[in-house]
DNA sequence: ACGAAACGAGAATATCATTCTCATTATGAG
DNA sequence: CTCATAATGAGAATGATATTCTCGTTTCGT
């Protein structure tokens, strides 16, 4: 867990003004390609070096607040919490809170998609593992499988939970967050495809998307199981995925 | 934050102890099986006859506020009214509407254990059609996608939209509501085995409940598709569940 | 050091679900 | 038919939250 306590130095880049996260690796230096005809160029440098520290100083409160949340959801073990608790535990205003962020659902997004994007990292990670491509795949379904269930004890959970929530309020800005797992799993798929270990006239980003989200859903529905019937395991769904249920 | 919508003493006529819905036409008599000993028969029946007719009066209410909540969902295309809209709209009380149900949430249990009732007899009779097992399923698996599909113009959607939002606070009853579907694949998929066409090994029971959950989940998430890629097909979702990607 | 922008504290709003109060009405026994 | 009682309706009250607003205070850049 990323969790710290007031004075995180860590830095992450918000856009306060357009409500849109822009993930650390994404980073731009600053816009500056104001029409040179316009403005002294001290004074574009002067405006830039003020914006810079003001930047520097809102990315910091932003990351309190990721942090505070972070830190409820883990304590808690559930997702959740209210505006006001993640401001008290952050030490910050309300004020700042709005001013920062669109809403609470932007915060969420944030969490979330900060989640998926290390989870799509780890995974990635332990995949290149493996030799064989369809190795790799295997080993990325199974391993989005355990983290997408509603994992009670687990240290690290990719925050499912709240997903369902944002699906009905704001499904673009999910399929956004969702995109670097995507992107995971259709990289994967197309080394499969190159291999040759696609069926035949399969488009390997859409089987990525299918599999995707096939994986991800069912985990999560899984896991609520009474214990009238086993859950499903992350081998069957690999089975599932891969080859389906018809006989040859 | 406080436990809102624990338990509450079972005097309702709808879902009294488990916070099950009983649709009307499934309602069985009265319960009236108590030791004829303790009481004079016509003790009994006199009790009866005054609660049966109240009972009709309950369902007709009960009946009142589902109507205008279907009435009110197709109207304006979403899900999400309020208790207070449901209320005007049926010409009754709040009290009333408390009176019979547990909370909001048990009407839009009510609404989707209903919708999803009926679009099983509704694929059921479909799949009826075909005469071969496999083709049973797949149209029973193309139906079930596209009425799962956000769909904004359609008459009768299922109202798999909640479903996330449920599935969240009540998972138990959603898994419920499911019951009559996932009994419908589970035939389906049972004579598909019957006559060998599963793969090898595996569970018809399981294969049903994971082929139902990839074509509901997979058909929600593919409805909000940006312009960027054109939408997941039924066909698409037969194909990748029948047949996996994996080459043979 | 000064003026402007940023910030914090927390009161004020707004929206809903859920409960509660009280007056009215319908029911059914006698 | 009449009365006591239970059911019902109208709608105010409550409670939990998210979101906005106000107003001093602090901080920053010059």
């Amino acid at each position: 867990m990323v969790g710290k306590w007031e004075d995180s130095p860590a830095i992450r880049p918000y856009s306060p003004v357009q409500c849109t996260y822009v993930h650390p690796t994404r980073q731009r230096a600053i816009p500056a390609v104001t029409g040179p005809s316009e403005e002294p160029a001290w004074k574009q440098r002067a405006v830039e070096r003020s914006i810079r520290t003001a930047k520097l100083r809102a990315e910091q409160r932003v990351q309190r607040f990721l942090d505070a949340a972070q830190a409820i959801i883990t304590e808690k073990g559930s997702t959740d919490f209210t505006v006001q608790e993640v401001v008290d535990r952050s030490k910050q205003s309300l004020r700042s809170f709005y001013l920062q962020f669109d809403g609470k659902h932007e915060l969420l997004l944030a969490l979330f998609e900060d989640a998926l994007s290390r989870s799509a990292d780890q995974i990635r990670a332990a995949a290149a593992g493996e030799k064989k491509p369809l190795d790799q795949l295997r080993v990325a379904v199974e391993l989005l499988f355990e983290s997408s269930r509603p994992d009670p004890t687990a240290q690290r959970p990719l925050f499912t939970d709240f997903a369902p929530q944002l699906l009905l309020t704001h499904p673009a800005e999910v399929k956004v967050a969702h995109a670097p797992m995507l992107a995971l799993f259709t990289e994967l798929m197309e080394k499969v495809h190159a291999e040759g270990s696609l069926r035949e006239g399969l488009n390997p980003k859409r089987m990525a998307a299918m599999t995707m989200q096939t994986v991800m859903f069912i985990a999560q529905s899984s896991g609520g199981d009474d214990s009238t019937t086993r859950p499903i395991t992350a081998d069957e769904v690999w089975n599932f995925c891969s080859q389906g249920f018809a006989a040859a």
